[in-house]
RNA sequence: GGAGGGGUGGCUGAGUGGCCGAAAGCAGCGGUCUUGAAAACCGCCGACGGGCGACCGUCCGUGGGUUCGAAUCCCACCCCCUCCGCCA
């Protein structure tokens, strides 16, 4: 959610910035909203007032002496001019702040300033390379074929898809071990070496924690609802637990920068994406990921996004896996962040580079959404904290990374030496 | 699923109809003392919204209700805890 007050007092600022998000931020029904509520706050808060007031004098009547019936007789007129008023001022007060939320809730974060104009995937600016792609001196496979020519059918689609439809994947024997070796190699990477706290987390959440983040209400088609009288959604990722974790919280200063390091399966339903990515565990409904959460002081958020980039960039440069990283410009920007770096793992079936990890600062966007507070000892009061994450990595696409580059003519895959102390010191899947 | 107990400020926890936005303690902030710190003592200290401000309003799990007046009484719902049953 936006600043409000950021909102009224310089509007027109945010609305510019939201052109490069390609939102167009209608300010005049904004500030009509807002001289409406102002209007409504103002006359029902009075007549609330004497209201309270006029109460209160039934009690101080019946201290001086008065019986209580007289002392009631006393007020009932005043009362009943005030009644008949009050309900009506009350609820449009309500009503017309319920829509002031809505409508900001359904405003996205504004980008920072030094994201990029553009408008789609094809306008992201290249940052840094690393690695070099290497020059295969047969035609490299891709994952599909690699995973299937494995011994014990390692990677099988169609089963999978006999169980569940599209979009769904069943590994079993030494590459179902890889999978599993990939999730714990990262995870202690980051616990152990990037000062990140491991958590467990629940796997279906209610709608709120879905708003915090921004999933909601604008992009409940992409989420698995549960049936059932509770209202549960599947996780997409564990940015939405996780960053919850603070909502309505009020954190001391000294506990933070809080890193949290969390491996969760995620589901999507990619809906609007038919026809993309059909082949493979590129695109699946259910996939694992390592995901790296953090949440810092204001001033601090900037270099929190440059380290949390780097933890992720750690892990690929550890298995060595050439890639790249980008900045998302401004109408590639996901709903809620303000500045997002991809990391794109290289895949030699496509010859390109391919999204791996996501890594992104909110700034107070989330925070305000979810109430989620640090106390600031300057102020002494309690103010939106910023919260940022990243992958570290997309557990699936790192596995189809793994066996595209480290393909062998022989159509086994070499285990990258990181992997195999997770692997029982196995150096190669046949 | 059955029985019982409970949800109050950053935390712990008192409060069963007006004097309660709410005791007390902890934490925090300011001060005295000290070379400095600790301890001790004194003072301040809930959140949110509105107003330049004096102030005003809302908030005691959520939503209704009773009442001139509700943290306090009634109803429904949600959540947590204990015991029993079932179960990974």
């Amino acid at each position: 959610m936006l600043d409000i007050r950021a909102l009224r007092q310089d509007g027109e600022a945010l609305r510019e910035a939201l052109k490069k998000k390609g939102y167009d931020l209608d300010l005049p029904a904004f500030n009509a909203l807002d001289a409406r509520r102002k209007d409504a706050d103002v006359r029902s808060q009075e007549l609330q007032a004497q209201r309270k007031k006029t109460s209160k004098q039934v009690g101080e009547l019946i201290k001086s002496g008065l019986d209580v019936d007289a002392a009631k007789a006393r007020v009932a007129e005043t009362l009943q001019e005030i009644d008949a008023q009050l309900d009506d001022e009350v609820n449009r007060a309500k009503a017309i702040q319920d829509e002031i939320r809505d409508f900001l809730m359904g405003v996205p974060n504004a980008p920072a300033s030094d994201v990029p104009a553009g408008k789609d995937e094809d306008d992201n600016v290249e940052v840094r390379q690393w690695g070099t792609p290497r020059a295969f001196d047969f035609e490299p496979r891709d994952h599909v074929d690699v995973g299937e020519a494995l011994a014990e059918g390692a990677l099988d689609f169609e089963r999978a898809s006999k169980l569940s439809g599209a979009r769904f994947a069943v590994m079993s024997g030494q590459l179902a071990r890889l999978h599993r070796a990939l999730i714990d190699f990262m995870l202690d990477l980051h616990s152990g070496e990037h000062g990140y706290q491991e958590l467990y987390v629940p796997y279906l959440v209610g709608p709120e924690a879905l708003r915090g983040t921004g999933q909601l209400p604008k992009f409940e088609e992409d989420l698995f609802k549960m049936q059932g009288e509770r209202e549960l959604y599947l996780i997409p990722t564990a940015e939405v637990p996780v960053t919850n974790l603070a909502a309505e919280e009020i954190l001391e200063a000294e506990t933070l920068p809080r890193r949290y390091v969390c491996h969760t399966p995620c589901f999507r339903s990619e809906a609007g994406s038919h026809g993309r990515d059909t082949r493979g565990m590129i695109r699946q409904h259910q996939f694992e990921k390592v995901e790296l959460v953090q949440l810092v002081r204001p001033e601090d958020s900037e270099a929190a996004l440059e380290a949390l980039t780097g933890h992720a960039e750690a892990v690929l440069k550890a298995l060595n896996l050439p890639y790249r990283v980008v900045i998302l410009c401004g109408g590639d920007l996901g709903f809620s962040a303000a500045k997002t770096y991809d990391i794109e793992v290289w895949l030699p079936s496509q010859g390109r580079y391919r999204e791996i990890s996501s890594c992104s600062t909110f700034g107070a966007y989330q925070a305000r959404r979810m109430q989620a507070r640090w106390r600031n000892p300057d102020t002494g009061k309690p103010e939106p904290l910023h919260t940022l994450n990243g992958s570290g990595l997309a557990v699936g696409r790192a596995l189809v990374a793994i066996l595209e580059n480290y393909q062998n003519e022989d159509g086994s895959v070499t285990v990258p030496e990181a992997l195999r102390p997770y692997m029982r010191g196995r150096d190669c899947l046949r």
